[in-house]
DNA sequence: TACAAAACCTGACTTAAGTCATTTAAAACC
DNA sequence: GGTTTTAAATGACTTAAGTCAGGTTTTGTA
């Protein structure tokens, strides 16, 4: 909100290229290319649940997460909201238009905690990729991965039972953002059982049902803010 | 199979020269840059069920579909698969890879038709979206607007029934590739039940009983080889 | 510290869709 | 042209997960 205290010397535009240090998208341009993208570079502060852009008012443009998480949502036709991605810091989001094609689906982004972006809108994006074209061919390599990764997801809901589904998130953000200690790993998210059942295709009641056991068997346990994986094994086991 | 006959005075590079012009991918680059690319370019032939390449040996590089149908297909653990994506001419698949990023995640790639096919290695690639940043620029555009219809299944297949998700596909399939003959809409491609059940994430049973009840009501026409959209209102009306 | 609002939990009941088993029909192949 | 294979169709039954309704607990905040 208000803004951040500079250190000696330290001019905004040094604080977006020490952001821009830390993504792999800009990381090995040197100094004086980081000095040319930084011009074009927007920083934008969102507080917890803010919206970051809506499904209908998306706008083409390319969106860095320095700090914080995001939510990419897209709402159903009877008014329920399912969470198509989770974004964690260091990754990318958004899209490009050149030329004549323009999606035809988009979806709504919301900080799910305070966070830092970088932005750049379309048409400097396409810039900076010419003149740079590691940038587009690393934005390709993203864009591609990310498919993969949805495909999986796809075949996740569309084949397994919910307690598999469940069980693969809860791996999968384990990976993602899970702090080891002593045999358990830690995933200190925001996330509610309503955001889990938005993310795995089903119902706060399953989803409830489902982790509650396992909160009983000595699988997993919970508090408001975190999910601690106790038994890897048993959630691996799941899965087949 | 056996070399197509070439015309006077074409040689195999015009041949992909020619390929390549209708690609967007390359729709726009000059004479010398598409000789240029075209010696990067192998062509590939595929027949009818054959495999592109399979899940666990999928390597990076890009694939440009000219002529034919590409099924994109993920196994499931217990035996079942689900078609993530069908690839319809002048559509490009496959993933790049630049760096440490290596996709944890795959899928199998089959000829769903006779299908003809550009392919570049991922080193060609990056070599080639160096020199003319263009193309990893579409690339993105592609990968990214790919990622968003992917996201829309998603919630498709996250939330809705059955039958509106099949309604969905056949006005989607009809969109990209219905013909349309005085007020029907005729689709003419190789799917079984079985196949859109797998793109459904639903069993074949469900999808011949309820396509069944579309023939009876006089909503849909289907023979093998082809499904007849007759009444595109009354599928409309079920996705709400 | 009290009160409203979220988030979580649980039981009873319903239902959409899966499973299994069998039949028919149309292609494909000797 | 007859036989095998593959696809489509249908009925009977089961079940996983959704729905609804009523709770409790936690958390944020006035």
């Amino acid at each position: 909100m208000e803004k951040k205290a500079l250190r000696e010397g330290q001019t905004p535009e040094d604080i977006k290229i020490e952001f821009l240090k830390k993504t792999h998208l800009f990381e090995d341009l040197n100094p004086k290319e980081l000095e040319e993208v930084a011009k074009y570079i927007q920083v934008k502060k969102y507080v917890k649940g803010e919206y970051i852009f809506f499904e209908e008012e998306a706008e083409p443009g390319i969106f860095i997460l320095v700090e914080g998480l995001v939510k990419l949502i897209k709402e159903t036709s009877d008014g329920r909201s399912i969470i198509v991605r989770l974004v964690f810091p260091g990754e990318v989001f958004g899209w490009i238009e050149w030329g004549k094609s323009v999606p035809k689906f988009k979806y709504t982004a919301m900080a799910a905690l305070p966070s830092t972006l970088l932005y750049i809108s379309n048409k400097d994006f396409i810039n900076l990729a010419i003149k740079y074209p590691a940038i587009a061919i690393k934005l390709t390599c993203d864009a591609t991965h990310n498919l993969l990764q949805t495909y999986e997801v796809l075949k996740s809901i569309a084949s397994g039972k919910v307690e598999e589904r469940i069980a693969k998130l809860l791996l999968e953000l384990a990976e993602k953002a899970g702090e080891k200690k002593n045999g358990k790993i830690i995933i200190r998210l925001p996330l509610t059982r309503q955001d889990i059942a938005e993310m795995t295709g089903t119902t706060v009641e399953t989803t409830i049902r489902i982790m509650s056991r396992w909160k009983k068997q000595g699988i997993i346990n919970t508090e408001r803010g975190y999910i601690e994986i106790l038994k890897k094994e048993e959630l691996e086991k799941l899965l087949l």
